[in-house]
DNA sequence: CTGAAAGCGCTTACAG
DNA sequence: CTGAAAGCGCTTACAG
């Protein structure tokens, strides 16, 4: 494989004209430009990126770190779409990705994961940090790699979207619709802290109609589709009269559905459910879901961008996407 | 940020101890070890992986090779179950996952890939080897970088499922139900590999039962939810007395099945619908997808161990995995 | 059982 | 505009 040293030698230059001229310093003669150039080609020369990344600090390398929780990223279309913006932007780029998963408790992350932010590996940081019990930004702080955050612990750089206002959103609609027996199918609030702000948001919808928000039946699912499944069982044997679930994401949703469809009712006639993320299957879904739409393709790759940015010595505005409620057919009046 | 020369002074040694304690070489008094890992703690000393990684030229990363495909590897949850087992195992071992999804074409690959494959950067290859026009494993035959395909390109080793006899399965299953009038909904045969053995596998169930292929009905799609709708559509425009579709993949089944209701038949009382992969949806859909349990979670995982072996120095026997029926209610007797 | 020293393949002030 | 040389932080024969 060839080397720096034999494109040197055989450029008739030294390591450090064909490392500059490679790196597109300017001040160079055309000609040797030219015979660097096809020293290279004529080599098939590949920098190795270990060397470089060693002398120069630099690996072309930017960590993804989605916190593994719950049923795992993996299972998420939600984050899915995410990772698919980030992807585009970085291979663009001409940057890869290294996928970091880290196992959160309360005292901290895996030892793996503080080996990769040490490791010299990596130029930046795209995070979705938004476990409660504990920031995986933390072990950043002391160092020097730029972090753009998905998620909502504090950071410098973020791209977020307002999940206060689309939980506003998604009660406002039912109340609109006039269901008042409504059922809440959310997660255990130490999981996602997204998710507490849609409860947030769900609440102030139901406090500014004059319902009483704790009076509302409520389940705690995990996010999958059996979990939302599960809590409608649940909230259904205990009031058989609801009228409505609101699902704090949309596979919660298609499991609520699935339950009523079970036991012989209908949705929307009987029941309406409504989702949250506007995941490619909610529009497809039968019936297609109501949901929230939270932009996820395109923020990963703004967030992605705005990495860029920062890594270029920019200082870029933080970001905070508006959401749309999407009103399809898996909700109607009372 | 300390480095391995810090500890070295700490702990009264030299870097050359420190170096092979910390990598577990045997023959070391038991005292001097303790000085070491002392210091190494005070210090809160991690190793410079692109030091390491230079100088060794061992770097903890596998790259994960993806060929970016159709609407993506990130839409598909099969492909995603696959990941899931690769990270799982990766993680516990303490390697890194590099995500790459190399562009092909069929004059070859992206210039991306091929840097990446010459970086330095990776002990090891996952690949999905899948795309007829041209194999990712093609540029690394050159270099030594262990590889195990889960696609089907040649390769030394691999971890398979037999497609064909999924498709001849699912074939067998309608077949047995009495159907004859059926309509196959595909992908373009220079997509995938295992779609075209599924196609194999079809065909040869069908010639078994002394059913002429080649007479049915198809439309392409390209695996997508909206796609299969699409040729669902499609066909029963062209053929009203169809009952049954075959899919080559659970996504586009689902298509199929939406298709299907709203036009105002049902499944699987008019039509029945059988799809490939079995992934999680495929359960709690409605209704229920009979499908071909590929195992994808546990294929995953097999290959990385697989990869660790072939890193150990050893020579795994390749595995191909036998594929499950799964018969559930989305198909019925004629 | 332990250490001195060369080397992995680049980049980067510095000097000219 | 170009080059000599030091250095990035490790590992690894080799010698003792």
């Amino acid at each position: 494989m060839a080397k720096l040293e034999d494109v040197a030698k055989r450029a008739g230059v030294s390591t450090a004209t064909v490392s500059k001229v490679l790196s597109n310093t300017p001040y160079f003669t055309e000609s040797t430009r030219q015979r660097v150039m096809r020293a290279v080609e004529e080599l098939g020369y590949v920098p190795n990126l270990a060397a470089r990344a060693l002398a120069a600090g630099k690996t072309s390398i930017i960590a993804v770190v989605f916190p593994h929780v719950y049923d795992g990223v993996f299972q998420d279309p939600h984050t899915l779409h995410i990772l698919q913006g980030i992807e585009a932007e970085c291979t663009q780029r001409g940057y890869n990705i290294l996928l970091s998963t880290p196992r959160l408790t309360p005292d901290g992350v895996d030892e793996h994961y503080l080996r990769l932010i040490q490791s010299g590996y990596i130029d930046g940081i795209i995070a979705l940090d938004n476990v409660p019990i504990y920031s995986v930004l933390e072990p950043i702080r002391s160092k020097s790699i730029p972090v753009v955050n998905l998620g909502t612990h504090p950071s410098e750089h973020y791209v977020h979207t307002n999940d206060y206002s689309g939980g506003f959103q998604l009660m406002q609609h039912l109340l609109e619709l006039g269901h008042r027996a409504i059922g809440i199918i959310s997660v255990p609030n130490d999981l996602n802290l997204s998710a507490n702000h849609r409860m947030e948001g769900l609440r102030a919808a139901a406090q500014a109609a004059g319902v009483d928000f704790d009076a509302l039946p409520i389940a705690e699912g995990d996010f999958s589709i059996t979990s939302g499944a599960a809590c409608a069982d649940l909230l259904l044997q205990q009031f058989p009269t609801l009228t409505a679930f609101v699902c704090l994401n949309d596979r919660m949703a298609m499991g609520a559905v699935q339950l009523v469809h079970r036991i012989g009712r209908r949705v929307p006639d009987d029941i309406s459910v409504v989702g949250y993320d506007d995941i490619p299957m909610a529009a497809v879904f039968d019936p297609p879901l109501t949901t929230i739409d939270a932009h996820a393709p395109t923020r990963g790759r703004d967030a992605t961008r705005m990495l860029f940015d920062v890594l270029n010595g920019k200082f870029p505005d933080p970001v905070v996407y508006p959401v749309d409620l999407i009103v399809r057919e898996s909700s109607t009046h009372t």
